[in-house]
DNA sequence: ACACAAATATAGCCATGGCTATAACTTGGT
DNA sequence: ACCAAGTTATAGCCATGGCTATATTTGTGT
């Protein structure tokens, strides 16, 4: 089991924690994404990852070269992208993190719309002790 | 009642969206501590908001232009920063928004310093439906 | 009054993550 | 086989938010 999303070291306060996990958001987001794609498609097209994104083609080249860096992703040029297992599981990770968060949401009575909405930024910034607590809670009442 | 906390205008999909809120999220940050700053010691020195901030010296002053040039808060050279009209209002709506997260996920279960933590990544996100939701939720389970 | 210490500002660097414009490569159709 | 269209890469720009090193200003103590 994970203890943490994406993260090398823990900082000293809660300011420079927010910083670190929004570094983080990024790359979850992108591999997150990819592994989307992959399943739909089969592959993951510069083209088609920059318009989920709402980013510029560059901008999701650029990015994603950042993925390859991280060893998250591979890629050969004019070619699909695709995950290492590394970002793969993260993708995984990543998505029931976020399906949680929206379900949790949901249950305490915000519309799933905007919990869709909410879930989005939340996530890069819920510790892995609050997850559970809200998966216990999902749990709890979680038949009806 | 504000709508929002502080946008300009709302963006197509949740990851444009989730990348404005964190825009806003330093100057949330900043003026949220200049306010406790002001209301601890008279008045906000810079080596104190970037001691808080976890930051340096220059880059809360950099920081602290952005504030200005946004109309949240004034300063003149080798003084104390204060905080606009507006730039008060922010930091109260964004003190009582902390607030009211930190509270939910203690009465969900979090431990109080791990709700503390994570609330500070996630204040930014959460919309002002949610955030009336989280309200009524305190209200309701309130007096134990 | 002045020197020195402390605080703030400035300069200049870096990486990230946006963008547009353009080059290079792939691919499909004739 | 080749050309046009579509896709991806590259170049080069900008703002943000980090940093260190250094200049400037404030203010304090003798």
């Amino acid at each position: 089991m994970p203890d943490t999303f994406l993260d090398k070291d823990q900082p000293a306060n809660r300011f420079a924690r927010a910083r670190e996990a929004q570094a983080a958001a990024i790359l979850e987001d992108y591999v997150e994404m990819i592994g989307d794609l992959i399943e739909e498609f089969g592959e993951a097209r510069v083209a088609d990852i920059a318009a989920r994104m709402s980013v510029s083609q560059p901008t999701a080249t650029k990015s994603i070269a950042r993925l390859k860096r991280e060893g998250l992703a591979m890629s050969r040029p004019y070619r699909g992208v695709f995950l290492t297992e590394e970002g793969a599981a993260l993708a995984t990770r990543v998505r029931a993190r976020h399906r949680t968060i929206v379900e949790f949401l949901v249950k305490t009575g915000v519309p799933r719309d905007i919990a869709e909405l909410d879930a989005e930024g939340i996530e890069h910034h819920v510790s892995q002790v609050t997850l559970e607590v809200f998966e216990r809670a999902l749990q709890a009442r979680g038949g009806d």
